[in-house]
DNA sequence: ATTATATTTCTATATTTCTAGAAATATAGC
DNA sequence: GCTATATTTCTAGAAATATAGAAATATAAT
């Protein structure tokens, strides 16, 4: 995990809208929920909300498949994992 | 933990030059480092590195003592373990 | 083909953020 | 009080982000 990378995970998640999203994500599972259930759900305008959907995967933060004419977004753990550790990695090793 | 809360930390640390000072301060343990010290490690003007440390205050990732002219920045260890849990908690709840 | 549904792109406006030089403030030592 | 050091505040221009209506695109159903 490379500076950069992380900094633009924590960013795009770092924005009131952007977090209630990927939250809602994460308690839905795996398998994700579509767009248009987020929209109902969250409350926010279609335009709006496909342009932080489209944030939070530029950030790797989701991936997204389509079904029909839905589009299921479903949250990347394992990213948001890497993201964590990179966090928290090598705390205290200049201690002396 | 809120979710404006979390978002701010968020935020804040999703900009490559904060992150990279969080982590330099991590890095170095509970007592931190000073502002001067950041600076020349970081090679960051003064005024620019002042306005990042003071976002990272407002999100309370890092606090400050002075010791005489000198300010020095300690990381908020208990800040972040909660964000990070507030971004784990409730995984998959949802799940039929 | 037409119509309905789901989502994105276009467009524009408003707001926020980033950056850093210059000036100001705070503390300490002489 | 004067000088040096450490850090912050002021300022402003440039760049990026947020928001949402309207139009466009994609897929499916009849």
């Amino acid at each position: 995990m490379d500076l950069e990378v992380a900094a633009k995970a924590l960013k795009e998640l770092g924005h009131p809208t952007r977090l209630a999203i990927f939250k809602r994500l994460v308690k839905s599972g795996h398998r994700g929920l579509a767009v248009g259930v987020l929209q109902e759900e969250l409350g926010i305008p279609n335009s709006t909300l496909s342009h932080h959907l489209s944030s939070l995967v530029s950030a790797n933060l989701l991936s997204q498949d389509r079904e029909g004419r839905t589009l299921y977004c479903q949250p990347d753990y394992g990213h948001l994992q890497a993201v964590v550790d990179f966090l928290q990695e090598e705390c205290c090793s200049d201690q002396k």
